[in-house]
DNA sequence: GTGGGGTCTGTAGTCGCTACAGGGTCAACA
DNA sequence: TGTTGACCCTGTAGCGACTACAGACCCCAC
């Protein structure tokens, strides 16, 4: 019974598609894996492991920069995770950032939308509102 | 007096980077404008109402798509501003969508981080929810 | 031996800029 | 008059995280 899997099989398992795979080797996140004498793929059960580890860390909107200090962390069991924590809250920190950046925006365009009287450009307050103040159309 | 401008100018006035104009005439947003002999870009005032429109598009968060059929609408006064509606419409629905993925992975972020107890990476629940479930570091 | 699926490499496209390199232009000042 | 220095020109490459080809090769079943 042999463990090795084809880029496909991991393709599937890992619900990520098979140019990704080879991206995330090529930009160095996985290893480069053995090959069959036809010159494919062969990955072990611990390249299963490591692109799980990736999409899920992707998934949760981990940049591929910090998934590859995570990975690096994860190696040394030994060591404090502070690190990590930081790098999981550094994250979140950003995340919170462009929540607000969204509902503020959010906030404008309901606020421009709800002006609209749906009559003619001419009239549109969304076009106004985009408008420079010396008023005429913008071309 | 002459009310032409130069590309600096432009880029003050809008306070948009002078490669940024020249990017969005490259990108058919801004037409190509007139030259002085010494093949100086020499912008007209109806220039600067149309890249401001574009800058203040670009600030609520419209692609340069979106704001290439703004542009087109609204230079046709006389229509009909349903299309305008509909375009900010989507857009906003799109904004919000963003929101609601983003709280969703807040929580999520929230709630690995909340978890961990600064050990060591090993008893690290941080990396452990990244990891696959059978056991082990990623590697 | 033929068909169809999988895989290979390499390159280019996406979006909205940004950052150069390597030159030309222009106004001010000594 | 010469020279500085700010501004402008074109063209290309980079960012992030993929995605989509083209054109070839491999492999298995029928």
């Amino acid at each position: 019974m042999n463990k090795h899997l084809t880029i496909g099989t991991l393709s599937r398992l890992t619900n990520t598609k098979v140019e990704t795979i080879r991206f995330y080797e090529k930009s160095g996140l996985l290893r480069e894996p053995a090959r069959t004498e036809g010159n494919y793929r062969s990955y072990a059960p611990s390249d299963l492991n490591r692109l799980s580890f990736i999409r899920r860390a992707r998934d949760l909107g981990f940049s591929l920069d910090q998934i590859r200090v995570l990975l690096d962390l994860a190696d040394d069991r030994s060591r404090s995770c502070e690190a990590v924590d930081e790098i999981a809250k550094e994250h979140l920190a950003e995340v919170e950032r462009k929540i607000a950046d969204l509902k503020a925006l959010q906030g404008e365009l309901g606020r421009v939308i709800s002006q609209c009287r749906c009559g003619t450009v001419a009239e549109c307050r969304i076009i106004e509102t985009l408008s420079p103040n010396f008023a005429g159309a913008p071309g």
